[in-house]
DNA sequence: AGAGGACTGGTAACGTCGATACATGTCACC
DNA sequence: GGTGACATGTATCGACGTTACCAGTCCTCT
């Protein structure tokens, strides 16, 4: 079998993995299932995918992947806090519209990071970057990176516990907002772009702090200096 | 065997099975890895909880409510807005705490609502009851019990994902302050800026810029970490 | 062109899991 | 002291994840 073949192979298992897991729970993805639903023999899959583990990795990336490809990942034209807005509800929107999938992603803190994991945590740290060289940001770059899954993983797996009638979509629209509260500023902490523009604003707070000493102080109002006129 | 001794040994297995699951994982908890650590047979585990989804309903609300033992549920003397920022302390202490049995109770949302699960609800929903009769509730009173919930979650398992050394407590009391100004009407403490967003900006726009050496530049990275956390 | 060998794919099986049927033992009561 | 009901122990079932092993196929080298 060519690795071609190999690789299409590889992609009817995971789609025949996704279908039963959507349509008939996390409990009916067993390895012979999966293999009949694939056509093909149960020791197959530990030949494409090493073992079960590999399987689900290869199924979360997938289904993450193909999410991804229907959605415009660029900067919107309304700013970066916009922008981390929409990357949140397209975090929240990927749990609600595959419940299973999200819950096999994560539900269970213990699964290591899987490159599905990483790649959606990427998307967010681009746009973390973004908030925060606009001057937007409130807290430390990583802690808003987790303050904002926590809010998104929260809300996903709260509403999918609530039995349907009871969804509230409010709930989705105020742990957004209180999300935004609290990761980024009302005012945004430099208004030019770029490393000039910063600068410029960090000289202009500078003297009120204390976490440096004076000769640090000295020399940081020349690099800021520098980097203003640069 | 007499009701009495029934429940005694219903206790042993349950603190059996607790056992094992924080001391060796969620896998390690079989129908006969139980049975053995209990000192009985792999049937016996079935006449007294009925299936293994009963015994672990049974060791999630042992579990909960042995946790809930140890706390004062009373109204604290500081108002209903502390009490329910105690409330949500203690749901998360007892995920950071337990993690083995939170996972359990928390993770997969198919689960159904298992006493242990809404007796946690109960007391929630008797905190923000207080709180709505105070008039300090922004929102109605199941969704903010859905709020607080998700935020609770959110916090504990996304706590739980990250590597010992990434973990910041300031998740933990900025999502609690997150969740007191979505659900209640009390003003927000309100931070002061300060440097530390002009800091967080250039830090995050130093990478394009060239005014400055490799070996100042690191130096300058260190100064802004400093300003950033003070 | 034919023999040898590496590699793919299929079959059968292992150990363990959750769960259950059945036999064995034990105690109360007539 | 026999008898019936109930608790306990034994043996086993089907299904699971996983692996050893064997047959077939295709490429290579002489």
């Amino acid at each position: 079998m060519s690795p071609r073949d190999q690789e299409q192979t590889r992609r009817r298992v995971i789609e025949a993995t996704i279908e039963l897991l959507t349509r008939e729970g996390r409990d009916a993805v067993t390895t012979r299932a999966v293999a009949v639903a694939a056509g093909l023999q149960p020791p197959a899959i530990y030949r494409l995918f090493g073992d079960k583990e590999g399987l689900l990795e290869a199924v979360a990336e997938h289904g993450f992947a193909t999410f991804l490809a229907g959605k415009n990942l660029d900067p919107g034209p309304h700013g970066p806090v916009d922008d981390l807005e929409a990357g949140w509800d397209l975090a929240v929107e990927f749990g609600l519209a595959n419940p299973a999938l999200y819950v096999l992603m994560y539900a269970d803190p213990a699964r290591p990071a899987s490159p599905a994991f990483t790649a959606g945590m990427e998307v967010l740290m681009g746009r973390i970057r973004r908030l925060a060289a606009a001057g937007w940001l409130r807290v430390d770059e990583h802690l808003a990176a987790a303050i904002i899954h926590a809010t998104a993983r929260g809300a996903v797996l709260t509403w999918l516990s609530l039995p349907e009638d009871r969804r509230d979509p409010a709930l989705l629209t105020t742990l957004r907002e209180a999300m935004l509260t609290a990761v980024t500023t009302r005012e945004p902490a430099t208004q030019e772009a770029g490393p000039a523009g910063a600068a410029r604003a960090l000289r202009a707070a500078l003297p009120e702090q204390t976490a440096l000493s004076e000769g640090e102080r000295g020399l940081l109002e020349e690099w800021l200096d520098r980097l203003t006129h640069e």
